[in-house]
This record gives C-alpha cells, structure tokens and sequence, in this order.
DNA sequence: GCAAGGTC
C-alpha cells in the first residue's frame, strides 16, 4: 500500500479526487490502491524547556542550550493549562497506522521548507523507516497533480531542505526562549517579556514610528492660491513655491496681478493598470484600510469562508495565478452575474477581452492568488459577505481593463507662477467595480479644469494666503505594518542580505496576523483607533532591545541567507554553533541591562 | 509563563 500525505485535509482531498479514489474513512481516504492523509499544518514543534530538564524560569538554566532538541505533539491551552491537542494526536495515531502498513510513503506536503519540516517531524517522530518519495507541485490543478505524480522525486533530494527548516525552527527556539526568560528574569519576573526574531523588530518599527511621531516638530509654512476664471467657471491654481515666513507669502499675494497669463498647458491621458489578485496580506490591508477589520479578524473571516468551499487557499503569498486557473475564470466571473453589487461589471467582463496582469504561473509559489471558488454563498454574515465581496470583486478588477485619465498640469503667470492641475476619469475601467474615491487626491487638484490655450490671459477672481504645516510619519495602523513587515529589508545595507530578506521580509503571510496579536497579548501594544501604539512597557522593552541585533531586520536577513546556503549543502553544524554563541551574548547582554523594564500594572 | 511556523 503506497500512503500520500499532505499539508492539509483539503489538498489530501483535493489528491484523492485526481485518483478516483472516494472510500472516506477517519482521517483518510482510501481507494485506487493507494491511501491519503493529511496532517493540520504542524502537527508537532520543538519541546518545551521543561522537556529537557530546564525547569521553572531560572537565571540558572541560562542560557539554555539542549544538546538534543525533542519534538512533542502540539499544544492546545485548556483548563489544566497547555494539554496535547487531542485532534492533533488523533491525527497523529492514524498517520501512524497507515505508515505501519505502508510499503511507500508519497510526501505532498506544501513545496516549501515549512512543508517540507511538517512532514520530516511526523516521519522522525513516529520513527518512521519506510522508503518515501517526493511531490513537489505548485498548483493544485488535476494536470499539475497528475504531471507530478509523473516526477516523483527521491525523498533524499529534500534533505538539505529539513535541514535549513530545522536550523529555523531551532534557532528560533534558542534565541526566543533564551532572550524571552532572560528580560522576563532580569526585569524582576513580574510577568512575560517575550522576544523572538519576528515579533521584536516587528515592536521596534512601531516603537521608531511612535516617536518619531511624537517627537516631531511640524513647521509652518505659507503658500499662496489665486482663483483665475474661465468663462465663469473658476478653478485653483498654487504658488509652486512654499514660503518660511508669512511676510514673503504677502508680499506675493500683494504682486498677484489682475489678469493670469497662461504660460502651458499640458494635458496627456494616463493608463492606470488594474491592481493584482490578493494575496492574504494585501487582502488584510484592504479589510483594515476599507472596513476596519484587523488582520486577525480577516484571516479568520477567509478560513471561515475556505472551509465552507467559497474561497481558495487563504494563507497565499502569490497574487498571480497560473494559466490553468486562467481558463476558468471567465466561468467564475459569468458566475457573479446575479450578484447585487457586481452584476453590472459581471456582465460588462463577460466576453471580454481580460487583462492578463495577474497570470504568471512563475510566480505562483506553494498556492495562487485568493479566488473566489463559484459556489454560490447563502445567508452570510455581514462580515463573511464583507470578506467574500472583497475577493470576488478584486477578481473583476484584476481581469478589468486599464482606467484611463486625462491629466492636466498647467502653469500660469501672475506675479509670480502658479500650478493647477485637474484629473478627469475617460474610463473608468476597473475602477468601475468598486467605485471607490481615489485615496491619493491632493487637496489642490482640481476635479476638471476648464479647456484653456497657452497665452490665454484670464481675470483672477480671488486669491488667497494658506497656511500650512509640514506633518510627520503617521503611526502604524494594522494596514500600514503589514505593509512594513512584507517590505522589511528593503533598506539593509548589506546587498547579499537585502536579497535574503527580499523573497519575505519579515515573518510570513500565515504568521504576521498572529504577530500582531502578540504583542498585543503581552500588551507591548495598544490599539488607538485604528492605529497600534506602543505602551509604556513595550517601550520599555524597545529602549533595552533597540541597539541590538535581535531588534533589526538584519537578523532575520542574515538568518535568511544562511538558510538558504544549508538549502543548497552548506554546514549545518557551522550555523547551529553560531547560534548558539549569539544565544549566549543575547542571554548575558539581557540579565545585564533588562533591568531597567518596568512593568506598567496591567 | 516563553519562539515561529503551520492549520482547524
């Protein structure tokens, strides 16, 4: 008997279909010879401290360094405190059945290094010794399913690849638990100062943005606007230069003449391209940006809506899609031709011509954009509804066409120069989905300017004196870091660990809701409107931490990069030595100087 | 009581 195993119950199912194989059982499914399983993501993670004789918090057990590292089955929180999760061990015993009986193994575990760790951890904990061969596909389409069966790889060609995972998920143990006790036992042990690759960085970004903020000193400054008329109709022209001091600003005011002269006039249509398909993340920044829903709220929404069959894979970070899927997208658009708010736009696709910006099978990685699936939703929640509309409708955006615009920049003279420009919509294009105002309007642009010719001269109706004030950064709001945690890296210095970070920035698509929530939970964070704000202890934390390397992207870069050279048979032992002589610089530097965190009374 | 990673 040959076993498959996948990442999830829903690709499991997904295989099994592609076979013809419909005997569903507890946990499997069985037919065509074959047997087909699934884990639930991870179904096990490094073990505890306790595990290894590290007992209690203790300066100690510092730094803790086990000679061997032990896996133990997920944890889930109950009345008792942290229990085996008992689905996830269910899970576990049958899997283990199977490959008891199993001749073969077949790994269909995401192509990636988490995938291909979550299926390593199950076969080494199981002390597993069957042969297993590897699957290694990157669209879940019946052909991609059945060319990969085709190729099946040797499992050994993906040793290299457990190896750069476990060194992640180790070193991350090292320095997370370490670092974490460390501050936690030197501020006094009076509650849980966590630190770890991804979360600290993640709280020194909205730490610098907080007080570069608050710190800020905004300047006044001054312009000057005259209102010239066109056969009545009048529109808004700006000095194009700013003025320090009101008494310059004046002086320009008192020189503007009666007349305005026309010194150009440009006008030019602008194509303005449809936005790409969503991926989990900008899928929350428009939730966050559009209705206010955190990032948590909305990956939640989308696994609600994953598990009932209305949307495809939620935790992507791909927001194009393959050409398999392509063919199948102007069925699911001619599917939203019934729906309340997009039938009209629906039916405008419909036999048209699509844009082709969003299909590029190369950059499609372990799963494609987020799609609707076409099975009709019924008696949504409002927020369900919220989540699915904004997916379905950013499908008819991105297949939409161009918007076009007429932009139309023009110069006059009167005194001194004055600049108005005016923006039309020709087509609306895809814009036409949703309808939105554009976010990115300045204040002195002109909905539309009156037809004018150079060497006009027209009456100014008014004028006017403004004053204005330069404004800082604004503070992160959940839209803005997700936004920051993808783009992390992008201004390290170091070349080799800018391209490292490139692929991910910081944390992952799955995780970055997550991260956010735990700050929060430690309250490092506040939620201020719609903005995150550090509190008194978070930024606390962040004056021990800001001069270190656990605080910058840089680590995670650096890490990245030394990942990836285990990936193509780097030493292993190299890097795990590393990490452990950077677990105990952290570990010193934190019991030395963690003293000063103060916890605010909760 | 602790990381980050995956998923239900």
């Amino acid at each position: 008997m040959k076993v498959i195993i996948a990442e999830k119950p829903s690709v499991g199912r997904e295989i099994a279909r592609v076979f013809g194989a419909n005997t569903k059982k507890d946990g499997y499914i069985e037919g065509k010879g074959y047997t087909f399983t699934w884990a639930f993501g991870h179904l096990l993670q490094l073990a505890a401290p306790q595990e290894y004789g590290y007992y209690g918090w203790s300066v100690q057990n510092l730094p803790m360094l086990p000679p061997k590292f032990k896996l133990a089955i997920r944890k889930v929180k109950s009345k008792d405190g942290l229990i085996d999760d008992p689905g996830v061990k269910k899970q576990l015993d049958i899997i283990k059945s199977l490959f008891d009986e199993a001749t073969e193994i077949i790994v269909a575990t995401d192509a990636g290094r988490e995938g291909e760790l979550i299926f390593r951890y199950i076969y080494y904990y199981l002390k597993c010794k069957k042969p297993f061969k590897r699957l290694w596909i990157s669209s879940q389409t019946d052909e991609a399913i059945k060319e990969g069966f085709r190729n099946l790889k040797p499992g050994s060609d993906y040793d290299t690849l457990f190896n750069s995972a476990h060194c992640r998920s180790q070193s991350d143990w090292l320095v997370g638990m370490n670092a974490t006790q460390a501050l936690s036992l030197a501020s006094g042990n009076k509650g849980v100062l966590s630190l770890g690759r991804v979360q600290t960085p993640t709280l020194a970004m909205i730490c610098a943005r907080y007080l570069e903020n608050r710190d800020f000193k905004p300047e006044t400054y001054y312009q000057v606007a005259i209102f010239p008329d066109k056969d009545g109709q009048k529109f808004k022209a700006v000095s194009d230069k700013n003025f320090k001091t009101r008494e310059e600003a004046e002086a320009v005011l008192q020189a503007v003449t009666a007349t305005a002269n026309v010194i150009s006039v440009e006008g030019k249509p602008r194509k303005e391209p449809p936005p790409l398909l969503h991926d989990l993340s900008s899928l929350q920044q428009e939730a966050n940006k559009k209705k206010g829903f955190t990032a948590d709220q909305t990956l939640s929404l989308l696994q609600t809506l994953y598990e009932g069959k209305l949307v495809t894979y939620p935790r992507t970070g791909s927001r194009y899609i393959g050409d398999d899927v392509f063919a199948q997208i102007p069925s699911l658009i001619s599917g939203l031709q019934h729906h309340p708010d997009f039938a009209k736009q629906a039916t405008v696709l419909n036999g048209a011509k699509l844009s082709k910006r969003s299909v590029n099978a190369k950059k499609v990685t372990d799963h494609h954009a987020i799609l609707p699936t076409g099975e009709k939703p019924w008696q949504l929640s409002a927020d369900l509804q919220t989540v699915y509309d904004l997916v379905a409708g950013r499908m008819l955006e991105a297949f939409h066409s161009d918007c076009i615009k007429d932009i139309t920049k023009i110069t006059l003279l009167s005194g001194t120069r004055f600049n108005a420009s005016g923006t039309v919509i020709r087509e609306a294009g895809w814009r036409a989905v949703f309808n939105d105002p554009e976010e990115d309007k300045k204040d002195e642009d002109n909905a539309a300017l009156p037809k004018l010719t150079q060497g006009e001269d027209l009456p100014v109706a008014d004028k006017t004196l403004v004053e204005k004030q330069t404004k800082p950064k604004p503070l992160y709001n959940e839209a803005t870091l997700l936004k920051a945690l993808e783009t992390a890296g992008k201004e390290i210095e170091d070349e080799e660990l800018r391209e490292a970070m490139k692929a991910g920035g910081l944390g992952t698509p799955a995780t970055r809701a997550a991260i956010i929530e735990t700050l929060l939970s430690r309250k490092y964070i506040l939620r201020e409107k719609k903005n995150l704000v550090p509190t008194p202890t978070g930024l606390a934390v962040y004056d021990v931490v800001k001069g270190q390397r656990i605080a910058q992207a840089e680590l995670a870069g650096s890490w990245e990069k030394r990942l990836e050279e285990i990936r193509s048979g780097a030493s292993v032992s190299l890097f795990q030595e590393e990490i452990k002589a950077y677990t105990r610089e952290i570990t010193q530097e934190l019991l030395r100087s963690g003293k000063g965190v103060v916890l605010q009374s909760a």
